[in-house]
DNA sequence: TGATTATATAATTATTTACTTATATAATAA
DNA sequence: TTATTATATAAGTAAATAATTATATAATCA
């Protein structure tokens, strides 16, 4: 696929209110599925999907740890995205606000 | 809007290859509608409606000269655009192919 | 082991989006 | 003024997308 296509693509996925939320909280920390439904307010199926979608075009890896799977930005190999991740507002104060672990 | 969903509207609007296309040659210099629709080969209609779009979110401006009417980029006032607009590849090349106006 | 918690996936539905076709407006040229 | 060229807009269609509902997998804990 062509250079621009491909950065299309790139934009497609972050052109939505949940993914980009999800990519501005990564920024900061590693996060899990129950984590993130609590801060986006939405179902656990649908956080799995963003999620996926996500991890399918290489912007998040998972690291699994006991029950838990967490999330973070594997952004090292694409230097086009540092540019684009700088532009993104800070989601510390939702993230202070969110009920420590385990989640639910 | 929050600035969060503000900057996924960007987003969205970019995650188009051909609106992707159309900024990215903006970058390089001003064009006409009926330039556009040669270099993506596609209709006129359609790129009128890509245009409206971009132009709604005051990413692009225009400027009538007599029949025509040259569209160009307006991010003068949008910092987090340069950012971004700097990671799009030249469309030297293409721009170069294109016959000359007037147009068909 | 069975129950619970965390997450993923599949199937469906509803919404959004891109594109086409048809038509309207506006400027210019014959 | 009529024809032509450039562009916009409206209406309709097809495809893509997000979200929901239902179910499956996997780890942990009693």
């Amino acid at each position: 696929m062509a250079e621009l296509e491909k950065l299309a693509d790139i934009f497609k996925l972050l052109g939505d209110k949940n993914r980009l939320t999800i990519v501005a909280s990564l920024k900061e920390r590693e996060m899990c599925v129950c984590e993130l439904v609590e801060l986006l307010d939405t179902s656990q199926p649908n956080i799995s999907q963003h999620i996926r979608k996500l991890k399918d075009a290489g912007l998040v890896k998972e690291s699994r740890k006991g029950q838990w799977i967490y999330y973070s930005l594997n952004t090292d190999d694409k230097p086009y995205l540092q540019a684009v991740l700088n532009e993104l507002p800070s989601q510390q104060e939702k993230l202070l606000q969110l009920t420590p672990i385990s989640c639910s």
